[in-house]
DNA sequence: GTGAAAGCGCTAACAC
DNA sequence: GTGTTAGCGCTTTCAC
């Protein structure tokens, strides 16, 4: 493997003045520039990524944490990656399996193993996570309001009322019931304040049936057999995600439940099952979470300006409501 | 940041002990290390991964190689993330845009700044990646037949022919379509191998209906337009995925196409959308291939015997067919 | 604009 | 079992 100074010794420089070509620096004379390219070339020298990394302690890597995988971390990781790799930067995962697993990767940070870091979903409560933000620029789509951790988040209080209240007005029901994520998750928080002031403004409208999941994986069968053994169950359902809904809707088709004339369903974040289904969904633009989360770790990384796409959700209405 | 060194002389040993202790040497005595830990402790020593890195030309990080994304390109990288970790690595994922850049990963390889490849899908051709073998173990789910790139791959080819002979002996029926990937692929190739054999055995069958395209995204619905304007389309229509039978089938459906009534559709690989959409296909365990996969590369990076497991794929037959 | 020299923090060959 | 020593290949002051 040719190095640094190989070059140097056929160029007739030094090794300074081979790095000040090889990163970027414009205080080369032209003359040596070319001979110095000319002597890379011929030796086939390429700079040593692991010997940059160590001497700067920064790798321009990106981690992308995850607790579990289910198709929407597909999207975010690709939209994430595509990113990244345009401004130099690669992309690691991991999903993380405990608490303790979460903070070894946090502290890539401090031990500059990553540049960076992107959280899809987590482990440890935020106050943890904070401590870490110390290092390196930490961002997710969580709704999380901090200075030190950037969130490119959706509020799920006026899109939910805004469902609850299209629902309302649309058909005629006296029940409806929520599959939702983890109690804790503020999207979940947001949704029950927005049931709430729902309920108190429609007094009429049961809103009783509802159902917790922290893991989407598995959620929605396990929720269609609840429904399953609900007698009176409501008339329509909303699903926290379109991967639930699917998960659901063909759980009860199975059992001969018929989706929408039996039951209607909602899903959210208008991914391809719910497109593939017929789901209809709200489209909170995944992608552009993803691409302001990506870019502002980007621009604390350079100390660029960083500049924030403005998200409107969208209710995309099909065939199962 | 606090280095080897400080332990050293705070524990009163010589930094090679400390690296010793460290690095899971066994030639320490149990005094010096107790000492060691001690002091480590104290100072909040962590060994700079950069720096050893640097040294041994190795980074414990396993490139994931794919050109686009899909659904199933994210449970690869799950199932292979989740044993990477297992075993000590982390994986780096790249979306390669054009040849060029996926020479530079594959050079990745080469510069040590991965310790191996797992390639989903490539933009070279097989012999110019082989090259690239020599600088660390390479492994795809690609079929390849290849001494220094490992391939779990399933044979399309009986596979694809117990499916025609399904339909066969099953329905009545005239002609069955093919929805294919890129015609130079071998699993294509594999296919087309088998429909022909079949066309020779049952001369009355039309094949004749075959639509090629290289990438998934937006296949299904593409095939479905042509579909729609064939007169006479073929009865069955085989999808070379769950993902693009999905597609298929919601725009069929779109267009007041019922399925299965009017045309039967087969995917392929038994993905969640086959779950959710009820979709009858092929289960071809892409969990164990990915498996083997990582495996091997590790097993290969390890010195370790690697241990195959074997696949046998299985139809499974729901309401699309 | 260029070169000399000092490290970044670690590992491993060698000697004892 | 432990210490000495020589780097890994690069960047970055600091002179000139």
């Amino acid at each position: 493997m040719t190095n640094i100074f190989d070059v140097a010794k056929k160029a007739n420089v030094s090794k300074s003045t081979v790095s000040r070509v090889f990163s970027g620096s414009r205080h080369v004379s032209e003359k040596s520039r070319q001979k110095i390219i000319a002597a890379a070339d011929e030796l086939g020298y390429v700079p040593n990524i692991l010997a940059r990394q160590m001497r700067q302690q920064k790798t321009n890597i990106i981690g992308f944490v995850a607790t579990s995988y289910y198709p929407a971390v597909g999207s975010l990781l690709s939209y994430i990656t595509h990113i990244a790799e345009e401004k130099g930067y690669s992309v690691n995962v991991y999903f993380t399996k405990d608490k303790e697993q979460e903070l070894n990767v946090l502290n890539y940070l401090k031990l500059h193993v990553l540049d960076g870091l992107f959280l899809v979903s987590t482990r440890n409560g935020w106050n943890t996570i904070k401590e870490f933000a110390k290092y390196g620029p930490i961002s997710t789509w969580r709704r999380i309001d901090s200075c030190s951790i950037y969130s490119s988040y959706i509020d799920h209080y006026p899109l939910y009322k805004q469902i609850l209240l299209y629902i309302e007005n649309t058909y005629e029901v006296d029940s409806i019931g929520h599959i939702l994520n983890d109690r804790k998750k503020s999207n979940t928080k947001a949704r029950i304040k927005a049931i709430n002031e729902f309920e108190h403004d429609y007094p009429c409208t049961d809103n009783n049936w509802q159902l917790f999941f922290p893991e989407q994986g598995g959620a929605g069968k396990q929720a269609a057999l609840t429904y399953l053994k609900t007698t009176n169950p409501p008339k329509v359902v909303l699903a926290y995600s379109d991967y639930v809904a699917a998960d659901f809707i063909s759980t009860l088709r199975e059992h001969q439940v018929d989706v929408p004339r039996d039951v209607k369903v909602f899903g959210f974040d208008n991914s391809d099952f719910g497109k593939y289904m017929n789901i209809s969904t709200v489209d909170t633009y995944l992608e552009i979470q993803a691409i302001n989360c990506i870019n502002n770790i980007i621009s604390r990384l350079e100390n660029k300006k960083f500049e924030e796409i403005k998200i409107t959700p969208k209710l995309i209405i099909r065939t199962t409501c």
